[in-house]
DNA sequence: TATTTTTGGACATTAAATGTCAAGTCAAAT
DNA sequence: ATTTGACTTGACATTTAATGTCCAAAAATA
């Protein structure tokens, strides 16, 4: 139930690494990396990719974190917030059936 | 289970109005309704609240299909989408705990 | 105190969304 | 067949929101 920032910045603390040579491995700023370690700004996709990699952690596990994170993001200050993402848990359901044949 | 652009087509179709006449009052270009109505474009909040008080409806109920509609939008392509949607929950419901005090 | 790491904030850039307009299709009616 | 009205389409404009950068300030460490 962590966020994709806590759980970079753990990563990078176990192998006792700096921002910036964590920053440089992934290509992209210290300044920015020291953000989305607070959860001031989310990575994209693809950096939660890179992170995955060089981090040797699965991927879809942090995939999870990330996605889980925008969805909460986007209704976290709505009074529907918990019967909004029950019925988007529905309606994802139902794509999914439909897209396996039936 | 409706998109909330369905939702909107069916309302305004049940009061045999033109999309023309419904857009006057939401106070939108008529593409654009046209466009929303066929989920090619998302309202914004706003304007849900709007139509929800031109048809009659129960503003919660409209906002709950809009949400949905973004979180789904949000994730519906990629392969941890229902993970993500779960865990997503759980973090909702770790956070109105939280505003409750306890 | 000097050095290194991290953070803060203003600003730039990019990306994605909404909104607009004019032309287009389609159906019904005459 | 032409006209009329309703709706749709697509290109484009505008707006909004996100990510990314730079440099100075703060905090930690030696």
């Amino acid at each position: 139930m962590k966020s994709i920032g806590e759980i970079i910045r753990e990563l990078r603390e176990q192998k006792s690494l700096l921002l910036r040579q964590v920053a440089a491995e992934i290509e992209i700023d210290q300044a920015l990396l020291s953000k989305i370690e607070r959860n001031e700004r989310m990575p994209t996709k693809d950096q939660v990719k890179r992170f995955a990699k060089f981090f040797g952690k699965d991927e879809n596990e942090l995939l999870v974190s990330f996605f889980s994170d925008k969805l909460v993001y986007e209704v976290r200050d709505e009074e529907v917030a918990l019967k909004a993402m029950q019925v988007a848990e529905k309606k994802i359901n139902y794509i999914i059936k439909s897209k396996n044949g039936k």
